[in-house]
RNA sequence: GCGCUCGUAGCUCAGUUGGAUAGAGCGUUGGCCUCCGGAGCCAAAGGUCGUGGGUUCGAAUCCCGCCGAGCGCACCA
């Protein structure tokens, strides 16, 4: 519908110059839907617009616009100073199934970067908001025809991977080798028995676990390793709460343990700036744990984001900017462009001996008290500003240069990394977008200016204005859930106050969240439930099937969550809510899917003739019989085109959840209002089955390209 | 202090360049499976759109004030 917007448009802005002397820009003209749909399939409010100019009444302006003729507009009713559109429905049916209302292969390559979870813990569902949002934006986006790379930025080099090795040498007391046993033994466990094993069962039923100093640090001296394997509840259970045979869930808990233990002592507190500088140095056990953490973790939410559908073109390392020397470069050019200065070292200034940009110049920084923001430390070493900055000028092909790139190891597709050094045969040139967009929760609001504010400075105004932050509110724990979790046993070192408010900010060093892959299973658990009680011989004869019905749901509803709320508000995570299956629902958009390709299948089964949707004759002979609510619910497909452009432009991806929503919610009432296998009359039923099978092409293809929704079979 | 965001039904939320009778879901109440799958449908009850002004043919939407809540403004990322 979006080109022929655009047309009719063009249309009506020379009708209305021929008619009453007017030049109206075509893009100005307002386009949108009835909002019931037998006032027709789309409207214009021109008439509006323009009796403020004419000094004449809508109503009437509306009137002698009326006889304008729209290419596909079979009629135009006016009602008061709307304007609504009638469609010749066998064009407007063609268009849809063809895309004759997208435009196609649009210019200009488009970077998208969302995920980027520190490779130091499980993702929960604050990353999870992120990650949907940020796929749901690509595939929007190609959608519309546009090319897509999508980037997810791996900080392996900062202090949050620094305290997980903290947490493994300093806690656990473990070697390198240590790690790697319990990773290996980790994916053994996986690959055997799924995403149900316990850590715990699995960590201390580990002959290699018990050696003499874990024994002695477990306060278990006494007991050979054989005795400590066969505990049944060894007293240090507590110890990896909520780890679910997963090497990220375990160093979910490890992390939240470190913060604790920095407070025990100042040599604690040591022990990270230790960590870091052993990290940075390279060649060292610490430096190779740091590594492999990273990398596991890494692996562990590529997997995690597969069970969604979220796929990423290359994973940039944080470690190969700096390598590879693009920090320097953009460090160079920062220099050179006069966007940073040097704070004399023996200044009053308390960012003496720093260099630092300047932003009280700048309109979108007016009223800072202090409008200097540091770059680089006066130690010498860059801050997470400057790094970023680094990766934006690559993104946008500003350095003129690229990294190396060889294939990420053991993901769950291929994929490349960044590299420092060299590539491997077959590597991706990256970067060099025309746009980016960076998909960063809007605490990050105030930095993410500043990168813009650099590109500018740096004389890059084009690329600035194409710098988009998609900023999105967080997800916190509702309140109400986070008591009963503790009235179930959990431990959280929450005040009476903040436990008095609505909600409350998840915090990784606490360990205060709900695991994604956590979210996913119990969301898998309920949909197996279901499946059962509809079809209890499925999970004896068919076990995969059942699984597999089961992850589709738990997909479904769970990007759903993710998407149905406006960008601006913040999510207050509750299990219930989220775990619903009903209403406001991703099942519930599924379920309309399935019933509607149910029909189609009984129909065949019974060896009534489907209508073939992209057979025009088919479409010829069955437009006439259409009933009127059956055109009302295809004709909402009409409005996705411009949905998805508003949604992109805007940035509210709810729009297009809520559109499709009610493309289901229609379909669900037209079904129990008009049969269409038992309707008698042939030509009424070939229309029918004809709607319904259009219907079941048109939103199978919104849920799977849109919102990655995947539709099965049977459910 | 400065900046951003939010306040709509008992609860969770839609309502997008100002437009047609302010809508969904959950919950409550009452109906609907010998009939294409009841993860569904139909109906009822439930609203001073935080509040007070203003702009105009028209305001939940735009402007100003006030009240309440959240977030940001580091040589952390």
């Amino acid at each position: 519908m979006l080109t022929a917007v655009s047309a009719w448009q063009e249309a009506l802005s020379a009708e209305i110059e021929a008619r009453f002397g007017v030049a109206l820009d075509p893009a100005q003209i307002p386009f949108t839907f009835p909002p019931k749909t037998e006032l027709g399939d789309a409207a214009t409010t021109v008439a509006f617009a323009l009796a403020k100019t004419l000094r004449r009444p809508p109503a009437e302006i509306a009137g002698a616009l009326a006889g304008t003729r729209l290419p596909g507009v079979r009629e135009i009713r006016t009602a008061g100073g709307y304007m609504n559109l009638f469609l010749d429905r066998g064009w407007a049916v063609e268009r849809l199934l063809s895309r004759g209302f997208l435009p196609a292969g649009l210019e200009g390559k488009i970077i998208v970067e969302h995920t980027n979870i520190n490779p130091n813990k499980a993702a929960h569902v604050g990353h999870l908001r992120n990650a949907v949002l940020g796929d749901t934006l690509v595939r929007c986006l190609r959608y519309l025809g546009r090319q897509v790379e999508v980037q997810n930025y791996i900080d392996d080099t900062g202090v949050q991977v620094a305290d997980v090795v903290v947490g493994f040498q300093r806690i656990l007391g473990w070697k390198l080798r240590d790690v790697r046993s319990l990773i290996a033994l980790m994916r053994d466990f996986t690959a055997a028995n799924g995403t149900y094993v316990h850590l715990q069962d699995l960590i201390f039923s580990w002959y290699g676990f018990w050696t003499a100093d874990n024994l002695k640090r477990f306060g278990l001296d006494g007991l050979i390793p054989e005795q400590a394997c066969a505990l049944p509840y060894p007293p240090v259970y507590d110890y990896f709460h909520g780890a679910m045979g997963r090497f990220d869930a375990f160093c979910w808990g490890l992390y939240a343990r470190v913060a604790p233990w920095y407070a025990q002592s100042e040599e604690n507190k040591a022990a990270r700036l230790d960590t870091l500088h052993l990290m940075e140095e390279g060649g060292n056990e610490t430096a190779e744990m740091a590594a492999l953490v990273a990398e596991e973790m890494v692996r562990c939410h590529l997997c995690t984001m597969e069970r969604l559908g979220i796929r990423y073109d290359v994973l940039p390392h944080e470690s190969d900017i700096l390598k590879i020397g693009f920090w320097a470069s953009c460090f160079e050019k920062l220099k050179t462009s006069g966007a940073v200065h040097r704070v004399p070292a023996d200044s009053e200034d308390k960012n003496r001996g720093c260099w630092v940009m300047a932003l009280q110049e700048s309109e979108e920084f007016k009223g800072m008290s202090d409008a200097d923001k540091v770059i680089v430390r006066s130690n010498g070493t860059v801050t997470y500003i400057g790094k970023d900055m680094a990766y934006q000028l690559w993104k946008f092909g500003l350095l003129g240069r690229d990294f190396h790139y060889r294939p990420f190891p053991g993901s769950p597709y291929p994929i490349w990394r960044t590299d420092a050094v060299s590539s491997e045969p077959g590597a991706p040139s990256c970067g060099g977008g025309r746009a980016v967009y960076n998909v960063i929760d809007v605490r990050q609001s105030y930095l993410q200016k500043i990168v813009k504010e650099g590109l500018r400075q740096m004389g890059h105004e084009k690329e600035a204005e194409r710098s988009v932050h998609f900023a999105y509110e967080m997800v916190a724990l509702a309140t109400k859930f986070v008591r009963s979790e503790m009235e179930k046993g959990a431990h959280f070192e929450l005040s009476e106050e903040e436990l008095a408010k609505p909600f409350v900010e998840m915090s990784g060093r606490k360990g205060l969240g709900f695991q994604a892959d956590l979210l996913l299973d119990r969301m898998k658990d309920r949909a197996l439930a279901e499946i059962e009680t509809r079809e209890p011989e499925l999970a004896t004869t068919d076990r995969a099937q059942w699984e597999h019905r089961a992850e589709a749901l738990a997909t479904a509803a769970l990007r759903f969550y993710m998407v149905k709320y406006n960008k601006n508000q913040v999510v207050a995570f509750d299990l219930e809510q989220a775990l619903a299956f009903e209403g406001d629902t991703g099942p519930y958009l599924q379920y309309a899917c399935v019933r509607a390709e149910n029909i189609l299948r009984k129909a065949a089964e019974q060896g009534l003739a489907v209508p073939d949707p992209a057979d025009p004759s088919a479409l010829s002979e069955c437009a006439p019989h259409f009933d009127e609510e059956g055109w009302g619910l295809l004709s909402l497909f009409l409005r996705v085109p411009i949905q998805v452009k508003m949604a992109v432009d805007s940035l509210d991806l709810n729009i297009v959840a809520r559109q499709l929503y009610d493309a289901a919610q229609a379909f669900h009432a037209y079904y129990h209002h008009f049969p269409v296998i038992q309707e008698p009359d042939p030509a009424r039923r070939s229309a029918r089955l004809l709607t319904v099978a259009l219907f079941a092409r048109l939103l199978r293809e919104g849920l799977d390209q849109l919102l990655g929704i995947p539709v099965p079979e049977r459910m």
